[in-house]
DNA sequence: AGCACGCCGACT
DNA sequence: GTCGGCGTGCTC
């Protein structure tokens, strides 16, 4: 069992002093395959020294070339000697990745199930990967007879010179699989040939500047020459020429005045646009040695040429205080500990003895501060506090506030000291950023999700805001969750992580009960602002008393009311209440599944039920199991009907839908929220968009249109999207002087979420919920993990879902067998479904899924690894494709 | 993931 | 005989 410290994780030994990698014959090599697997490379002598772990190389793979990333070095290997080839060239002169990078791409791969390659790939942005390109080239002489296909490629040859195989496959029309084998069959006949070039994206981009040659009193003297000199020759002879050299002479005072001022080389194009003149003014200073000017590397930096102005610390309430000092502690104790016995914590396999693949990390902090409480203050005092011990943080923000405002908020505080990385960086910028924090001149990292894995080279501390979003859920494989991912990162660096958040997600903030988070509390909003009042309607009144609008009689009143007082209104509507559930209008009872109790799905073409979890159906009913009403219908309606249902009621007011169909156009998004910031809209309706991250003052009611939609979903996670939802619409409202009022309208009043949501309780909603997930082994008591099969041939895909449960549970079996554990649920896997997913088609492929569940995250980590090895046979050959989703943050 | 190999049916 | 199309298996 014990394997003792990884190779990679020898500390202490400062590896330029004592190269104790140097000498090894030979280089592991991870490529971004799907197969995890490292490859044994040789290594020249040249490249003995600069073949650290870490470094990316190309090496000869198949019959080309192909980029990887040396994992570690060997001495011993099984491969026949003859097999083995050399490490062709080296890309990095220092390592791309730290060992502390390595490690924690290792432990995404083995948890999240994926290669180590794949995993090392996502953790660098594409700007800075090298780009394979694979060109096409006709040969001068071939003969022989070609298919007609053949020949068209050789035209399109003859005709463009070179070509790509994606231009070849455009221009043919052919898929890239069968472009493919036809230039192979016309490279085996001698008649093109392929050549692969690894290409940077993008690469560092140089300027001319000019910086001053000689000392300030030297230019100062010359600046006072250049002005009086021309002025007095001006007297004596007003001729053109002259003026002009004047002029010249003026803006060559001002040129060296303005690089004296600045302090700093400056660019020279730059340099002549300010003083308005041309680029031939500057050869003069630089004949006669005043100026200097050289090429040198600029950074593309996109904060730049935003002016913010400058913040100070603010100070501190008490539970900031307390809460501050508390992280403070933390760093010291990290501070002392820390530089010495590292490698004890970073054991890749072994963190605090419980579960070996968990990455829960002690140093861990959760801030529960309710909005509006300070929490960024708390955070920005403590970044400072790490800044001064020589150390980075990276903050990590959900990717809908990486707005403007959230980054001035950083910027105007620590300046120039901040890199941002957010969706919007063309490949230069990203890659000058990607650089400018791993030389460590950047020492503050602000990002979504991605930024986790931002090249810090000494890390302090990392900040999750906003910990429970489920943006920090990565959509493509690995499917990582970041805050896990900053778990681990954490634990390797041994530095704390601080997670803030209004809604904390049940996961981390049973974590502080059970003692392995630190529970940081802000209690109170800053300035003793108020919450806003939050009315709940019962609709199923509404609908008694012959009310069969989607508009509440108290909803259309208080909308009135703001009309007249010229105050602003959002309308909330759940987009995502796509799945049809079934429920009864006149006392709320829904439909849902005995075993996993998540809502039943409606499907018409069987008119039946469907659990989605497990796959278990049932027929439709015709009158209300609860109360015997016949009202038991479909829940439907969108963004639509509540946009005609609010141009009837009030046809005066400025009404405007916000939402993904309406925003389709680029800038529409930002003009509609200009509009309304201007007060130019009156209502403005909305789906998840809206509920985040924006502040409008004139904003004073907040309608929620169906809080059961998002109740419904047929998802375990279902009741904590709406608790935090409610919470987060809700402070939307009355942010500024004027006092806010939430209407939430709901079948359910008396729901938990919904009722905890109304008094502003997190505690209570945590406290019934909990009970809900330990009682059905969800999260936070097990771990939950979807497979996904997917596939436009829907009997292949229903196939390949049994085959695969099937085989799974075989599979299980003999795992169970091996432990010599007696099988019960607690300590084996369970098997839920195959069940259609909720989202049952996209883009044409059906969707079916597995649900695994057990304690140990492991077990199902060794489930899939295997089934990623060797998958059923239906799989390849009917194209199914896969996903493998681990602690998945929903099952649709 | 690519990419080569090898098999099988179609067709100048 | 070749060419095209597709399933299978390997890559140091």
């Amino acid at each position: 069992m014990d394997r003792g410290p990884h190779p990679l994780l020898e500390r202490g030994t400062k590896r330029s002093e004592n190269p104790i990698f140097k000498n090894m014959r030979y280089a592991n090599v991870a490529f971004p395959l799907s197969v995890d697997q490292v490859f044994t490379y040789g290594v020249p002598p040249q490249l003995d020294t600069v073949l650290q772990p870490g470094v990316r190389v190309l090496a000869p793979f198949r019959r080309t070339k192909q980029e990887g990333v040396v994992v570690e070095r060997v001495n011993e290997t099984d491969l026949a000697p003859d097999l083995i080839k050399n490490v062709s060239e080296c890309l990095d002169e220092t390592p791309m990745f730290s060992p502390d990078m390595l490690a924690l791409t290792k432990w995404m791969a083995d948890y999240y199930v994926c290669s180590w390659g794949v995993a090392l790939y996502r953790a660098v942005p594409a700007a800075v990967r090298t780009q394979k390109r694979e060109l096409v080239r006709l040969l001068p002489e071939f003969s022989g007879s070609l298919g007609s296909v053949q020949k068209e490629i050789v035209a399109l040859l003859e005709a463009a010179g070179e070509l790509t195989f994606n231009q070849l496959a455009r221009r043919t029309g052919l898929s890239s699989q069968d472009v493919r084998s036809k230039v192979r069959r016309l490279r085996e006949k001698g008649v093109v040939e392929t050549n692969v070039t690894h290409k940077p994206k993008a690469t560092t981009q140089e300027t001319t500047v000019a910086q001053l040659a000689l000392p300030d009193v030297d230019i100062e003297a010359e600046i006072v020459q250049l002005k009086n000199d021309t002025g007095g020759s001006e007297a004596a002879s007003p001729q053109p020429p002259i003026n002009r050299r004047h002029a010249a002479d003026t803006k060559r005072a001002e040129v060296l005045q303005l690089l004296l001022d600045e302090g700093v080389p400056l660019a020279t194009a730059d340099l002549v646009k300010r003083v308005n003149a041309s680029a031939s003014l500057l050869s003069p200073l630089e004949r006669r040695g005043f100026i200097q000017i050289t090429r040198a590397q600029t950074v593309r930096n996109p904060l730049s040429s935003e002016s913010i102005a400058p913040t100070q610390p603010l100070r501190l309430n008490s539970a900031q205080s307390t809460a501050f000092a508390e992280i403070q502690k933390a760093l010291t104790e990290a501070r002392h500990h820390g530089d010495n016995v590292r490698g004890t914590s970073a054991a890749p396999d072994t963190v605090g003895g419980v579960s070996n693949r968990d990455a829960e990390h002690p140093l861990t902090f959760l801030l529960h501060g309710v909005t509006g409480s300070g929490k960024t203050e708390v955070y920005m005092q403590a970044m400072a506090s790490v800044l001064e011990s020589g150390k980075s943080v990276i903050v990590l923000v959900p990717e809908i506030s990486l707005t403007p405002q959230t980054a001035s908020r950083f910027v105007g505080r620590f300046g120039a000291r901040v890199a941002l990385l957010h969706s919007r960086l063309s490949d230069g910028e990203r890659y000058d950023q990607w650089h400018r924090i791993q030389k460590g001149e950047a020492d503050i990292v602000i990002g979504p999700r991605s930024a986790i894995f931002a090249p810090v080279q000494k890390l302090g501390m990392l900040i999750i805001d906003e910990e429970h979003s489920d943006s920090y859920k990565s959509d493509t494989a690995p499917r990582y969750h970041a805050r896990e991912v900053a778990q681990k990162r954490g634990a390797l660096a041994n530095c704390p992580v601080l997670l803030g958040s209004a809604t904390p997600s049940l996961e981390s903030f049973h974590r502080t009960r059970n003692g392995s988070y630190r529970l940081l509390n802000l209690p109170d909003r800053v300035f003793d602002r108020k919450m806003p009042d939050v009315h709940i309607v019962d609709m199923r009144n509404e609908f008694k008393k012959g009310n069969r609008t989607i508009f509440s009689r108290l909803l259309q009143s208080t909308i009135e009311e703001r009309l007249v007082r010229r105050e602003q209104i959002i309308l909330f509507l759940n987009r995502r209440g796509y799945a049809t559930y079934v429920f009864c209008r006149t006392c709320g009872y829904v439909e849902r599944c005995d075993n996993c109790s998540i809502s039943l799905t409606y499907h018409r073409e069987t008119q039946r039920l469907v659990c989605h979890h497990c796959g278990s159906k049932r027929p439709t009913q015709q009158v209300c199991p609860q109360c015997s009403s016949d009202a038991i219908r479909f829940f439907r309606g969108g963004t639509e009907a509540v946009e005609q249902e609010a141009r009837k009621l009030y046809p005066n007011a400025r009404v405007k839908r916000f939402d993904a169909d309406s925003t389709a156009r680029k800038d529409a998004h930002r003009q509609i929220l200009t509009e309304f910031g201007q007060q130019k809209i009156d209502i403005l309706i909305g789906t998840q968009m809206v509920s985040k991250g924006l502040d409008f003052p004139h904003v004073t009611l907040v309608g929620v249109i169906a809080a059961d939609t998002a109740l419904n979903l047929p998802d375990f996670r279902a009741s904590e999207q709406t608790f935090s939802l409610l919470t987060q619409v809700a402070g939307r409202s009355g942010r500024a002087d004027l006092e806010g009022m939430v209407v939430i309208q709901t079948y359910m009043p008396e729901h938990y979420s919904i009722e905890a949501a109304q008094k502003h309780d997190y505690l209570d909603f945590y406290a019934q919920e909990v009970v809900a997930r330990d009682a059905l082994r969800y999260p936070p008591f097990a771990h939950v993990a979807t497979l996904l099969l997917r596939g436009k041939d829907e009997q292949a895909v229903v196939e390949a879902a049994h085959a695969a449960r099937d085989q799974l549970e075989i599979w299980q079996t003999d795992q169970d067998h091996a432990s010599q554990v007696p099988r019960v649920a607690e300590t084996s896997v369970e098997i839920l479904g195959p069940a259609p997913a909720p989202l049952s088609k996209i883009e044409g492929k059906f969707r079916w899924h597995l649900l695994l569940r057990s304690t140990y995250p492991e077990k199902i980590g060794k489930l899939f690894k295997r089934f990623t090895e060797e998958p059923p046979t239906i799989i390849k050959s009917k194209a199914i494709e896969f996903v493998i989703d681990i602690d998945p943050t929903n099952t649709l």
